[in-house]
DNA sequence: GATGAATGAGTTTTCATTCAT
DNA sequence: TATGAATGAAAACTCATTCAT
């Protein structure tokens, strides 16, 4: 059971992460979090040492939710490797395709947005968004290991990196569909990543 | 020739190019910009009605460097697509290796830095952004046309996909590079593109 | 025997007693003081009506220590009035010498401090720093009436301002120690308290 | 002849001064100085990196004119060197004469206010403070040495230290005549410097 | 009597932008 | 065309104080 000052944390949190990856990190402003999630400025400070601070426990927290929204999930509901690839991707998908419908943009990776934003001044948060993306890799990494156990590829690359290529398959094309305000081009960047795991779209569908 | 207004100009859009790429549009003041470029702030905004103009003709003016530097200077050095396709990723290695050793970071593309900052907040510079890939999308699916006409893949994409998707993994490669402050992720990436492309590794070395 | 309350009540005052004294009224935030204390900060409201009358507080609870400490013990441990002198003057001395080493600093007079600091801006506080330094000055001047009494000085000052004016010039002396972060200041200054009563350095040494 | 800025400089610098002097660094609000000085807020820290700096430079530039005023003044209207020590303190006395009767308070010594509060929390203008009374202290020391040279005393201090001495008996007087709201403490101080320098009210007098 | 939590009003500092010459 | 100077609005962050249990 959480106490009252721990759910006015979270609060803030959540509402920061949605702010800060709809937006930027530099164009949300405090005045304008605390308004959203109904705390006041001071109490912001009391929980979060700066602004900084705050966009890094942002990360943190955020990111166990991709990992259970996101990958767990996908695990969760696909035993078949592939099927989880497609379900990783088509995710990311629908949350773009309804947000450009609700709100006109498509905001992207909020840890691509976080980490390119604000790698090169803020080591805090750099490292924290590195390690965010070798959790992913991981997930990644699994997928290809699983396909290769079930004779579904012949590929041959070194796992540990072909986890961090497949991460950075997704990353792209979460940039691409942010830059060209277009979901399509995460489905798009699926069919690269089967490609890559040795994986033709027709042998998907027989498959089916 | 130029003119004295042209040239000051220019010094800024130089200027602030680099300082935006290496930091972020939020965290380069202008301040710092005119200092660094030796101009009155007042010129400035002789020259730039405001700073997200600024910002937008500097995505311009870079770009038309990137593609001379970057896809032109590829494709003069080799006939060869995939050695065509190795210069570009290798070049953008070399960039960033010698930024980390002299600075410490590796500034990640600008492009995607400053689309992934300001996309949802400016349409003039998502626009822009979007405009800029589209032209380097355009050298890869050249890339990908000559390797198919030489019989060096078998590999059936629609050409304007591949074209933006081998894009979008040079971007994630450097969106990589940059939040794990790692060059050589961008040489990982280059397997992947390859392989993409339908062109092994092996097959390549057995080329040269 | 002291009540639970009057016993935190006595924490806080103790404790920023100290904090004012080393660093000053405006600068030392309850926060930090709560802290210290170990007291939650409501409860510092309830002892206290604000941080003024908390200040005011210390003030009064700190001169009785002082004068116990300073006077009294200095007139307890000697009969002879010089020597009384010397002994204020050099308990002044060693406890600046031994908060140089420990902490860096010299503090200087807790009453001076905090009268320079607020006598223009709280009357509370100013008249209960004049307060205390009248009492102190009766000792001063009980000093020097002992060493008219017992023929060790012919000099013939108003007892009464003569008492205000050692005072003044130990506490000049203490700004000193503190401005020049040296705590030598305030045995030099005993030279000159001496010197104004009238006894020669010289002819101390051959009374000793 | 003065640029624009430097003006708005010295305005900012001598309004600080003042009210600096007549309450506390603490409790001067940057809003007031600017708003007091007709500048813009943004303007102060065109000129002051921040309010410490800002104190700093006040400290600077007040102490050259308290020397013009206070020391080279006083050594201006009298050859006499007793004369001139009666003048520092007379001086002294009506400044705070007449802002006792303007403004209801005594101010004080503006650099022992300033040191008192902020010494042991800057070391910046700790020692600033304690340069400009190491050159006040330089003219006591020259009264000292020009009423030796002519035998106006027979007191045998080492020069160096008499005039510090001085010095912290005129500091010790202006603190008293703040903390009591007094201006007559610094006409008293002076009696007790005469008698430190060796030189008797009686004499003086006799002297006129 | 104690305490976890909240808060209004500030406080320093910054920033993009414009003015005046 | 250039520039020294100014500025309104807002940004991050803080502080003394109070509420609610």
């Amino acid at each position: 059971m959480k106490t009252k000052g721990e759910k006015t944390k979270q609060r803030i949190l959540e509402t920061a992460s949605v702010m800060f990856w709809k937006s930027s990190y530099h164009n949300v402003r405090i005045d304008k979090i605390v308004a959203q999630a109904n705390v006041n400025k001071a109490s912001f400070y009391q929980y979060f040492k700066n602004k900084e601070q705050a966009a890094f426990e942002c990360v943190v927290s955020m990111s166990q939710r991709s990992i259970d929204y996101l990958f767990k999930g996908s695990f969760d509901a696909h035993q078949h490797p592939i099927r989880r690839l497609e379900e990783i991707f088509n995710r990311m998908y629908r949350v773009h395709q309804r947000l450009k419908d609700t709100e006109g943009s498509c905001p992207g990776c909020p840890y691509v947005n976080m980490g390119n934003e604000m790698a090169t001044d803020s080591e805090l948060i750099r490292a924290q968004v590195e390690t965010v993306f070798q959790r992913f890799a991981a997930y990644h990494q699994q997928i290809y290991l699983d396909a290769k156990a079930q004779g579904l590829t012949n590929a041959n690359w070194p796992p540990e990196m072909i986890g961090r290529q497949l991460q950075n398959i997704l990353n792209g094309a979460m940039t691409s569909s942010k830059i060209n305000n277009q979901p399509q081009d995460i489905l798009d960047a699926l069919a690269i990543a089967k490609s890559v795991l040795g994986v033709l779209d027709t042998q998907m569908n027989e498959q089916h």
